[in-house]
DNA sequence: AGACAAATTCAATCTAGTTTAATGCCGGGC
DNA sequence: GCCCGGCATTAAACTAGATTGAATTTGTCT
């Protein structure tokens, strides 16, 4: 029953069933969590990469900034998500982390992976899937940054927040939390705070989405998808190859 | 000896040093390869994926059309690549691939990354490690499309052919045979084919590039990499923590 | 060589989104 | 209760890149 207390087991249990041992395997691997306080750096751009983290709670995202201070958010990471985990393939970290509220990360050492491939290939396979997986979901992010405009944009983003929330809230409905400043939306989407601010209220008009403080309510989450040919990626997972260990 | 023709193996052996074994391993699951004319279709988003394919010659793209046609190019693939990776996680394929030039293709199915998983840590290891390094690139590419300008852009595509065929011919100097046309330039960088071809002009006019028929060469590269903070992914990676086997 | 299609270039016009800067608002610290 | 700093909004001027369509070049097939 303590297994139950590990982040990192709750968040890969969503995927597939873990055995016993497996479930020890990755709760071994935890150390002690840490908290930090809201706009905080947690590591830097070509730090030396010793750790991944899984988020227990609050908001925080991955940037990187041109020498010329254009800055570009790469992933918005919420509760249960893996961080830092595309930068197990090289030396140096590449992004800066941060947080966007009181968040509080559980560290485990990047080295423990090689025990995990050694001995699971169950959750070899599952770890190479999630990799894969937001990859596609990545390119998903290309495509609408390449092709999309400012509106469409901003419900791809709105899309995508809410279907990774359902992951692991299913009775979640129309209404989420989006304790982001608009700058920072700006900067995960390529576009300038002042356009986000007009798009967002032309959206709120035209009757897309309601806002109130933090809190904003998608109204015609069907046309959306449409418009932004949307696709739920955590949905699709294909797990049905995976070594039955 | 034989193993030798296998385009996986040698693919793989330039990360690192594979024991007889896993080469074996890796040559049995190739399938007949299949050649393709010039600009034909191989596999269509929605797809079923069954097959993975390496690249043995020829040029060819992944992309994604938004239903009203737009296009966005989502991964060019040269000779040594592995084609559709990231759709191992998903069902179907998320992208339709088609060639640029006449191309030749192995097959092997995708399956057999299950007993590679079972079987080989370090391969899995590898597999991971490609994964994630792909990540990381994308995440360079989405930089460039988010807030770079057009010339940037170029510049950083240009860049990242380089280095990408500089690790299998190390005596490649500053002149690549760019078979694309223009207007997939275009759909590759998020931009106009108009523009791309103003672009290519005020850059050749500037000393940064001159440009012969398929062949183009980069005049300037040390400025090219300033200009863009041009990072070598290829080149980082890290297999120290990779298991011995 | 001729002819057709595809690719590139050129030119004119247009617009989505940027830039800059001013204004108002809300929340926190003292 | 007041001040201060960050955030959202508004407005005006501007521009990088899109759009359209025509002209030119290149490549390919016969």
């Amino acid at each position: 029953m303590s297994r139950k207390s590990s982040c990192l087991v709750s968040k890969l249990s969503h995927y597939i069933s873990l055995s016993d041992t497996d479930q020890d395997r990755l709760a071994g691997l935890e150390k002690a969590e840490r908290k930090f306080d809201a706009g905080q750096e947690v590591y830097q751009g070509g730090d030396a990469n010793k750790n991944l983290y899984v988020i227990k709670h609050g908001w925080a995202f991955s940037y990187t900034d041109l020498p010329d201070g254009r800055r570009q958010i790469v992933k918005i990471h919420h509760p249960g998500d893996i961080i830092g985990f595309p930068d197990v393939a090289l030396k140096h970290s590449t992004t800066t982390l941060r947080t966007v509220e009181e968040v509080c990360l559980c560290p485990f050492p990047k080295s423990s992976l090689d025990e995990i491939l050694r001995k699971s290939p169950k959750l070899s396979a599952l770890l190479l899937s999630i990799a894969l997986r937001d990859q596609v979901v990545l390119i998903d992010v290309l495509r609408a940054m390449g092709r999309m405009s400012a509106q469409e944009r901003v419900s791809y983003m709105l899309l995508d927040l809410i279907s990774r929330l359902r992951i692991t809230n299913h009775s979640m409905t129309d209404t989420i939390r989006l304790p982001m400043t608009q700058s920072q939306i700006a900067d995960y989407l390529g576009l300038t705070n002042v356009y986000i601010s007009k798009t967002f209220i032309r959206m709120e008009q035209d009757g897309f989405i309601r806002r109130d403080q933090d809190y904003l309510q998608v109204l015609r989450e069907d046309e959306m998808v449409e418009l932004t040919d949307f696709h739920d990626r955590y949905a699709e997972m294909d797990t049905s190859w995976f070594p039955q260990d």
